[in-house]
DNA sequence: CACCAAACTTACTTACTGGTAAGTATAGCA
DNA sequence: TGCTATACTTACCAGTAAGTAAGTTTGGTG
């Protein structure tokens, strides 16, 4: 037994790789708990139900997400590095083997979600939402990008295309997930 | 027992709309003949393997892309209406609880699949990738729509994002994809 | 009427699912 | 040294998954 233990860190490691590269009940317990060399129990015990290690993990997106973008929301800066932030995240995860990010991987296994869950995954995707469109709306303002339409329906239209080709890539080829990131960046008019 | 047996096309149906409502993962044989009033020995009768259901299945929305598009892919013609029905059917299946499209279903399951539907999937993504790609391709020629960039990666970025946009639906609620579709539709320059 | 094949049902198997109750080892503390 | 909380393991449970083997019903055909 570790003094401090990590098995709680590396249950949660190991459930968001699953999560995001089979869905929510893509994966088992024992597919968590035989990567740690730890029993089937030992993963109940720090997360009773599975709903509560969802919860875990929404929580955690939603810290790294604030405390990723906290100096941006509360004192502006360049909008082109959150930009270009997202869509490196995005590429690295897609080539991890993390092609379903947490909206889809949740969204698929939606039915089964208790309500809790649904409505935590529904905090932290307007989080996710508000970040875009502010970072959306100061760069306009800034002139470090264009775009057609009203700064909110442009942010989310960015995040599902994003997330459709994150998955598209799997079945196509990642070539597909560059070819959209590409896409974007010239309507955004930020090519490089 | 019917005289000809409609079971078969009822599976179908059934599994069909459980692959969009809860992915291929999330619904089992028993959800099949229980909804159908026979027993599951009856779906492997028709279907041996879960495999040979997603066969079938991608097999029939191959059928049906060409059937409805083959006129346009011979011939020509506007392309509003083959734009604004890929709008249409989006919004409608997801309004009927279908909010996740088959190759978001089969990408979230995408390890368990074996090689044959993997293969299958990527031909049956292909052929509506080309389809859209040649409707942009002949709309802008035909100044009937304006977008940035190439046809083949404007097509890409469009289903990725209805796909994304189709899930995020279910979380974030239905207006969500309204203003997506809105914002597609602007940058197509095709504002009704 | 006899037969046959299609379309099932009955009854089962093996494997795995999330989950639990009870016992055990250990680290730190009074 | 003994106590206690933490962090597990052992050993189970009921439910469900896909899949199968063998028997049964039925419509159509020779």
């Amino acid at each position: 037994m570790a003094r401090i233990s990590d098995t709680r860190e590396q249950i949660m490691d190991r459930a968001a790789h699953l999560l995001m590269s089979r869905g929510f009940n893509g994966f088992s317990y024992a597919d968590i708990s035989s990567h740690l060399g730890v029993k089937n129990a030992a993963v109940h015990y720090h997360f009773p139900a599975k709903s509560d290690l969802a919860l875990a993990l929404i929580d955690d997106y939603r810290k790294i997400l604030r405390k990723n973008t906290a100096e941006f929301m509360a004192y502006g800066g360049s909008t082109l590095p959150q930009v270009e932030g997202l869509f490196a995240f995005t590429s690295k995860q897609c080539q991890l083997g993390r092609c379903i990010c947490p909206f889809g991987a949740f969204s698929v296994d939606y039915t089964d979600l208790p309500e809790d869950v649904r409505q935590e995954m529904a905090r932290f995707m307007d989080e996710t939402i508000n970040w875009l469109t502010q970072v959306l709306e100061v760069g306009r303002k800034q002139q470090e990008l264009e775009f057609t339409g009203k700064p909110g329906p442009k942010a989310l239209s960015i995040l599902a295309t994003l997330q459709g080709a994150r998955q598209m890539a799997r079945i196509h080829g990642f070539d597909l997930l560059d070819d959209v990131i590409g896409q974007i960046r010239s309507e955004l008019n930020i090519d490089t």
